[in-house]
DNA sequence: CCAAAAGTGTTATGCTTACACCCATGC
DNA sequence: GCATGGGTGTAAGCATAACACTTTTGG
């Protein structure tokens, strides 16, 4: 049955107090955000100054304002700890059991982001205005999180594994230049197993999201060609046909 | 930046009016629930009798009571109008636009849904307390729709082909037995596009999720032979490995 | 016997996999 | 010159795609 908004629920005063004939959840998001650093998969918590949970370690996120999108929201709670804007985000799954915040009901639309390593090594994470602490953790080497947040972060890199399983999206996760060791190390590391590097090298550069960039990554030993991703990559890995 | 509940917040009186510190938006679920009969691919909608969008068809779907789950409101929404209960349901999408709703902030948690033709057969739509009028239509062939949900509707159909062009879960928009011509049928009903019979079949046979009954199904022309989808088969169509 | 749907195999092509050695550089 | 990571090719097996005719039944 749809039920219909009745006169009274829509009573709003400017100012709190907030009236409602039923009552109603309070909505947040909550952002997994991947990067690459140190030959490790990390993901950024924030610590909760706050009870509940006070002390432990919880995804970034929080209230959606009344008039804002979702992705908005989850822009904004991003930007208020990374300071960068351009991040790849897609919405990964809406969690709202009635018991999953000791405080009341609260539904948590969970996002899924991806930082590029120099996105994240140019801005300083930022403590927030309540002053938790930020950090990136290694996604194999987890502090036991607050709320369902464990639960939220597995479904992030279930998410994350099918991805990159399926596309070539794992250069969001690297720098502007990289190399294919570079890539195929990125790989190996979220699928958490090694994968042939000949193979890997045939399979990316027939997808056609790569480039050379011309420059050269020189170090201890043989420099390696730097690869770009394709304007077009992101739409080029999006579509695929079962049947032909 | 994570804010808090404060304890006015937590207020929460018995009855009515519910009052909160900060406004808060209504949470819904929205459900799409798809079957194939005669040959059509059919979507469930209802029309509204109140305003806002009286007189238009809609989704089915409806508030979330506080202390509900979101798939228990969705499956208690689709019980109410259909008095079915062993539904495949999934979650969809998360839509929350703030202008997607004229009454106010609306957030809602749309669902998908599959439905056999016995069991669609087998219950008559209700006509839900309100008095809805709730009907089948072809997803080919459908009405302007209130608020959103022509995009919702999109959005379904295209996770419903992507799940058919992945995966051999079409069975369950049929019958406990069904022959493979009609299977095939679903799914060029379905991805709109005609499919070679013997590669389809071989495709099909080939996933092990189907088993002959012994049974045959009679009619005009030569009998077909009658096939099931075993136990399994909603969980061999899970997994799907890109690196070896 | 005719209409209508059920059912069946083969071939060519392209993709996936497994696998081992040479190359370029810094020290 | 040697240690280190960069870079390359091929053959076998497998899955896919294209394609047309025979079989069985009811009327």
């Amino acid at each position: 049955m749809r039920m219909t908004l009745s006169e009274r629920e829509l009573v709003r005063p400017t100012t709190g107090p907030y009236s409602y004939e039923h009552p109603r959840p309070a909505v947040t998001v909550d952002i997994i955000l991947f990067t690459f650093q140190d030959n490790q998969l990390k993901v950024l918590l924030v610590r909760r100054k706050q009870p509940p949970f006070a002390g432990k370690w919880a995804l970034p996120g929080g209230f959606v304002q009344i008039d804002e999108e979702l992705e908005e929201a989850a822009r904004r709670e991003l930007s208020e700890e990374t300071h960068v804007s351009d991040i790849y985000l897609e919405q990964l799954y809406t969690f709202g059991e009635p018991d999953r915040d000791p405080r009341g009901r609260v539904i948590t639309v969970a996002y899924f982001a991806l930082l590029s390593l120099d996105q994240a090594e140019s801005h300083q994470l930022q403590a927030a205005s309540d002053a938790d602490e930020a950090a990136w953790w290694n996604v194999y080497e987890l502090p036991a999180l607050a709320f369902d947040h464990d639960r939220i972060l597995v479904y992030g890199l279930q998410r994350l594994r099918w991805k990159l399983e399926w596309t070539a999206l794992g250069f969001l996760l690297l720098p502007a230049e990289f190399t294919l060791s570079e890539l195929q190390k990125v790989y190996e590391t979220v699928l958490n197993e090694p994968l042939d590097k000949r193979n890997f090298r045939r399979k990316m550069l027939a997808t056609d999201v790569l480039e050379e960039t011309g420059n050269l990554r020189e170090g201890d030993h043989r420099p390696a060609k730097l690869y770009r991703f394709t304007a077009t990559a992101i739409e080029l890995e999006q579509a695929r046909r079962r049947f032909p």
